[in-house]
DNA sequence: TCTCTTGTTATACAATTGTATAAAATTTTG
DNA sequence: CAAAATTTTATACAATTGTATAACAAGAGA
């Protein structure tokens, strides 16, 4: 028998390709679920390289958790700050990357579950998770209180504060559930309910977060 | 070596006890983490029984699920429906039994997402699932069908139903992230805030749900 | 082309897992 | 009070786990 053949990636390749494989692989078995045999198989190499670039499977799971809030954060960012047209438009367009792919997905929304399963039991699991949870929240804020100025309604610190905490809740929920998608109702009702439900819940009014314009 | 002493319980007792070592477990461990002889010694027993129960450590992990999330939606309605005063008033403590203990709480949170982030991979959590939110939407709509009225509110079916799925969404969010607790605000301002979002949401006159009461 | 570094594979090992089966103890029944 | 019924314990077993270690091979620099 003669050696598997292999080729040497440069290190951020090999820890992208364990990063991605164990995130696969979580949402499919689970955290345990997840041994590292089926990690390395799935990213196409054998067990011993997670040792090597991370220490321990726990040191892959904990980077992979990390490595997903980046990116379900930087997404919704990223499709906001593409619209430079104004405050509303940047609010609208965040409501609604939120409440369709990539980030609408039932295999995001199970590795976020399971992560938030073990929040409360692992201290790393935490602080990925508070950190996380306050830059979307600052981000929130941040995207909500132009529209408040735009608006001419108070916009307070501490206003701003509880309408993003409000906010980040109805997403959180909404994303949850309409990603499981249940069968109880089409996903494709999910950007207008949440800009709908968005507008209420800031008190602006009706129409103004949608702008007349409907997304196909 | 003598055996170990035990006493006989009913089916009914024996299986309860099972059902909440295995959450008390599952909540700590996870879902393979939470083993069949850690589930056992939890409950005071040894591991064989789980099989006389359950059949199998799968069949007693689905009942589990089953049984949690019966308590937490029996645990809203009840404390809801103590009110008789009025639709109002059903539905703001239906609002804050959800954002109060015993409801509010890291482990059933815990518990609540590590079998969400099995859902979509398991067919047995993805009927428990599904049954248990549209028991919840259904319950929802049943509040707040009549609360519109009160207040001479558009309340189509269809309206009701958007409602409740926003309401919903909300409550799952500020519930989620309200019971991990991540330290950026107190949990004491959930009930207000969820309240008044809630107002907010359904169009509601502001104060309509609150009552003029403060409740400590 | 040759050596050297180190990324990568291969193997070993103790610990733990779910389940199956047999033995024992408790409660109920007659 | 004896005997049947069945809950409960105890033990066995193959399979799988994470990690440690050693052997190998790919690519870089000379």
């Amino acid at each position: 028998m003669s050696r598997k053949a292999f080729r040497r990636l440069t290190l951020d390749e090999r820890k992208r390709t364990l990063l991605e494989a164990a995130l696969t692989c979580v949402a499919q078995e689970g955290l345990k679920g997840a041994t590292v045999r089926r990690i390395a198989e799935e990213a196409g190499v054998t067990a011993g390289l997670v040792r090597h670039y991370f220490g321990s499977k726990n040191g892959l799971i904990t980077s992979a958790y990390a490595y997903l809030i980046g990116q379900l954060t930087a997404e919704a960012d990223t499709r906001a700050r593409q619209f430079t047209g104004g405050a509303n438009d940047q609010l609208r367009h965040f409501l609604i990357a939120n409440m369709t792919m990539p980030n609408l997905s039932e295999e995001k929304v199970s590795l976020w579950a399971t992560f938030i399963g073990r929040v409360r039991y692992d201290t790393d699991f935490a602080d990925i998770h508070r950190e996380g949870y306050r830059d979307y929240l600052t981000l929130l804020e941040s995207l909500i209180e132009p529209v408040l100025a735009a608006h001419d309604l108070p916009r307070s610190s501490a206003e701003c504060r509880r309408h993003a905490i409000a906010l980040n809740g109805l997403i959180d929920g909404l994303w949850m559930e309409g990603s499981l998608n249940s069968g109880l109702y089409s996903r494709a009702i999910l950007p207008d309910l949440i800009i709908e439900a968005g507008e209420r819940l800031l008190n602006l009014p009706a129409g103004s977060l949608s702008g007349g314009k409907q997304h196909t």
